[in-house]
DNA sequence: TTACAAAATGTTATATTATAACAATTTAAC
DNA sequence: GTTAAATTGTTATAATATAACATTTTGTAA
């Protein structure tokens, strides 16, 4: 766990307040009262929050959210639940979702270092709502 | 299995003969001289040929993929591997995953009803050239 | 076979997401 | 202190995707 620089803190800290993932576009305009005023200067410390396993980019939705487990052993192992209704995300923390993903061999002879998966579905929620 | 219109069918055969995933402007590019020339064009086809399971798309490049099962239970259970190195790109058609997978359910008490998985790592060609 | 609705198409403009290229500054290691 | 690596700043541009509106085609049923 390394020292985040200025711009990655802010942005890190943004994202992690945020109950929901959010956009670049909308973090480079809630950063900009702090000086970062370019959508590289957001992009740059993006890409270095999610190799350092800090935030994850969730891709169907092309938003990013603070890693809610011990950053996801670098983020090499990833599951989220989207709520298409809402889009609420949360980050799946279950071993033997995670065991059975890390284990699985298919029959083409790759190699897995790294997967991301994605439930969609209806929050609790947005279900009680019968939405 | 419905029948598919012009530009779907000219945009579903382009897809479908390519070896790897196509991305929207690429395919744009290549249907330009069979009349198809704007991009609203392109993705209205694309939408389509994704909700009805023909295509799918690889979220986390932006690119699209004939399905190579039977089209998938409309799109809602989809698994792919990614070569990071040559950018092949495999459906994993594994009946042990799926079931895995669709009757996963986690303590959030979501009810869900699709994903979408992504392993990455070295296809076979890539790892016996050592790269 | 006409009338209607749904789906698909055509077209222009624009929004959103992301990177290239280059220069300067800060940080960390030796 | 010198150097290399990482980070920052800045402008421009590339790549991905949708809005809005008009028209045409297709399927369905009176
Ligand atoms: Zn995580
Ligand atoms: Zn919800
Ligand atoms: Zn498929
Ligand atoms: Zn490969």
């Amino acid at each position: 766990m390394q020292n985040l620089s200025k711009n990655q803190q802010i942005i890190f800290d943004l994202i992690d307040k945020s109950p929901q993932p959010l956009k670049a576009y909308s973090i480079l305009f809630n950063v900009q009262k702090k000086g970062i005023k370019a959508p590289l200067q957001v992009y740059r410390a993006l890409d270095k929050l999610v190799e350092i396993g800090k935030i994850h980019k969730i891709e169907s939705r092309n938003a990013f959210i603070a890693c809610q487990n011990s950053s996801c052993q670098i983020s090499k192992a990833t599951a989220f639940s989207i709520c298409e209704n809402c889009e609420k995300v949360t980050e799946i923390n279950n071993s033997s979702l995670s065991k059975y993903l890390t284990g699985f061999k298919d029959k083409n002879g790759m190699k897995y270092n790294k997967y991301n998966l994605e439930f969609f579905g209806l929050c609790k929620k947005c279900i009680s709502k019968k939405i």
